[in-house]
DNA sequence: AGTGTATCCTGCAGGC
DNA sequence: TGCCTGCAGGATACAC
């Protein structure tokens, strides 16, 4: 479920709750979302005082005192909650994987109703290592409309698959890749390659805009997103394309399709964004 | 290189 | 009410 404005707003929930704050111990509820034995995840962090919160591509980075940093995959349904936690009083979490005990009041508690998420404690070469292999981050300011193009060029893959590839482009995921081909005007299942210049500069635009009034919005809540404090991100109400099939277009009254491929739904308007491959 | 498919898991909506 | 199918903001491994 979550894509970049979505851990974003999560990490900049937690940030005020959790920094400064030392993690006692680590609970396992549901060893299946850890990424690492168990005891050699509950040594990693046995201990570790939180220094900052961060995110990177979809993932929230809790860094640890001792260059450790607990990376957080979100998954489709992970949540952060940080319970008890003086001036914090989010909902009680209903499926707690990991729990997070702190020192003094409260805890962190990692909650994934389908554990498709992942927790793992790295050390900061692995992590830095991991970094890397994500593409650039596309609200940042050397994320261009020329490197863009020239990164499209180089595939023949579909332009929502490629979007979705998280080692082209960090934090995009179905929503906001449906969104911004909307804007942008260009039929999901284009070849990346067959974009010309003023289509990619077109989808710059459009990936920029979407994630950075999504992230306004607080991020989308279709069902299950919360953010820190369990409340509903707003962007939904904002959503032009995704989810709409069979409903009019909103740029034109032609009937907006949904169009499966790589095994995830594509919606599209076939006026607004004709061609296909 | 890229695609289609399956897999992990739970819950919900809709049809009968 | 129960039982079925299909669907869901993700990431990966596999065969072709």
């Amino acid at each position: 479920m979550p894509e970049l404005p979505e851990a974003e707003t999560l990490v900049r929930g937690l940030r005020p709750a959790l920094v400064g704050r030392r993690i006692r111990h680590a609970r396992i509820h549901h060893a299946d979302v850890l990424r690492q034995p168990p005891s050699r995840f509950r040594d990693a962090v046995r201990g570790r005082t939180v220094l900052a919160l961060e995110r990177r591509a979809k993932n929230v980075l809790v860094r640890l005192s001792g260059d450790r940093v607990l990376a957080v995959n979100l998954g489709m349904t992970g949540w952060l909650a940080p319970v008890g936690v003086p001036g914090r009083d989010p909902p009680r979490p209903t499926h707690a994987a990991v729990t997070f005990v702190l020192e003094g009041p409260g805890s962190l508690v990692f909650d994934d109703m389908r554990r498709f998420g992942s927790v793992e404690c790295l050390d900061g070469p692995t992590w830095r290592e991991r970094d890397r292999r994500f593409g650039p981050e596309p609200l940042e300011a050397g994320f261009t409309a020329r490197h863009l193009h020239e990164a499209l060029g180089r595939s023949r893959s579909p332009v929502r698959s490629w979007l979705l590839d998280q080692r082209r482009i960090a934090g995009v995921g179905n929503i906001y890749a449906a969104e911004a081909l909307f804007r942008a005007r260009v039929h999901p299942a284009r070849p990346a390659r067959t974009l010309d210049h003023g289509e990619a500069r077109a989808l710059h635009r459009a990936v920029r805009s979407v994630l950075r009034e999504a992230v306004r919005a607080g991020g989308t809540t279709i069902r299950d997103y919360r953010n820190a404090d369990g409340g509903e991100g707003l962007f939904a109400r904002s959503l032009r394309i995704y989810g709409r099939e069979g409903e009019p277009c909103v740029r034109c009254k032609e009937t907006v399709q949904r169009l499966v491929f790589a095994g995830r739904s594509a919606f599209f308007c076939p006026r607004c964004q004709p061609g296909g491959p």
